[in-house]
DNA sequence: TCAAAAGTGTTGCTAATACACCCATGC
DNA sequence: GCATGGGTGTATTAGCAACACTTTTGA
């Protein structure tokens, strides 16, 4: 920060890379698209792209996600900054620095393909391997930020319409995590914790499910977990 | 990451901005450098500089780390990446994208001032105020950042010197966190946490304190803390 | 002998886990 | 009826905060 000249070093490009989440029939599912060119042309990548001039990377994420969901209204959803990436070798063509954001969608809409025509397509979780780039790091670097946030945030609610039942709620966490969660223990924590859910005041569900109509639920206005809600239903904890 | 055009975007600069940790008679200090030129020459900044062409953030941090402090080695020490700024006005005089680093001091040498004749100074962390640039928040996200690791993680060790007594490993917690532990509780944590401290084998203290000498520990292998060690000793976090 | 810091013991409360059980709905 | 998911109740248990107490040093 000091010293500096505007011409005494290499250019760098920035760009934004995005790990779009979502629940999916009760399973995490990844935004990817095909690289329609080199380098890694035929791949799958997460979605991503250049800093515009007078945009920060929160600005660009968010920009990026409009284009490539196609979602109209793109400013409630949560966007969460995992890290920078900026190994020398990361893109074979140029220095690029990257900035990863984990993005939180509740309704999984189908994806349209980005304006250079290229597909883009929810993939589960576990299938999305083997991604240009460090694609394969960024994404599971996101799952893990995105998983200790929903220990001690009320971050879980991103992933759900405004209004949602706990059973919801709950499917969020066991598929972030990967371990099942006890219902009634859930159930108790959740609504122990002062804002992070409240009733809506009429209502309950019927149409989708098979038994007892659930209650419908908004997110609150609390931000963080006092207590955090632990990860652990079944681990080994002998002390 | 397609579509690119080598010149079709504004060049942006790329640097690191280092809040550099420790402890000094049991505060939280944080290294700070004056700054020579304008912008806001005279003001205090976090030391940082600009990515070289080849190399990554991490390493350019490491390599301010050793400019700044005069510590011949500075491979063993601890660095945590906070994230990324890059709002388009951060800095006046053009684009530039910083990732922050925390890094973490067992002792506290005394700064040299850079190659850029600046003057360095550890400075109490409550009065680290009013820096240049945005580093008043790039400083707090930091703190914030470690003390949440603390929790979670093994990183306390990181501020100690090889081998510590356990009461300067609750200075750490203390300092960081800003709250007074009890001491008997936080000891049976740390004990019953396999692989956090390991005691060297036939040591005692003696010289310093004026009680008790003290049992010398280094750090263990473990690097996450399950269960974590929870921040709250008397604690009501409303929303 | 006193102060200061390390270390040990104990107690009593809180809270969470692991269930059993009831409710309401679709088929 | 019965399967399915929502919701309530509860007992045992584990953990932990709080505080009393002992130990070992320097002054």
């Amino acid at each position: 920060m000091r010293g500096y000249d505007k011409h005494a070093y290499e250019p760098f490009a920035v760009t934004v890379d995005l790990a779009v989440l979502t629940l999916r029939a009760g399973a995490l599912h990844v935004l990817l698209v095909e690289r329609g060119q080199e380098p890694y042309a035929g791949r799958w990548a997460l979605p991503g792209g250049f800093l515009l001039p007078e945009e920060s990377a929160e600005e660009a994420a968010r920009r990026e996600l409009g284009e490539e969901t196609g979602l109209a209204d793109v400013s409630g959803l949560h966007l969460e900054q995992v890290r920078a990436y900026s190994e020398p070798g990361r893109d074979p063509r140029m220095r690029v620095v990257s900035v990863a954001f984990a993005a939180l969608l509740p309704d999984p809409p189908e994806p349209r393909p980005g304006t250079d025509a290229a597909e883009a397509r929810w993939t589960p979780y576990e299938r999305a391997t083997g991604l240009a780039f460090d694609h394969d790091r960024i994404l599971a670097n996101a799952r893990a930020r995105v998983g200790a946030r929903l220990e001690s945030t009320c971050l879980a609610t991103a992933f759900c319409p405004p209004e949602f039942t706990l059973g919801e709620l709950q499917q969020v966490y066991e598929s972030v995590w990967g371990t099942p969660l006890d219902r009634p223990n859930f159930r108790r924590k959740v609504l122990a914790t002062p804002g992070f859910v409240e009733p809506v005041p009429g209502g309950a569900r019927l149409t989708g499910g098979r038994g007892k109509p659930a209650a419908l639920y908004r997110a609150g206005p609390a931000t963080a977990l006092h207590p955090p809600l632990p990860r652990t239903p079944r681990e080994g904890h002998p002390a």
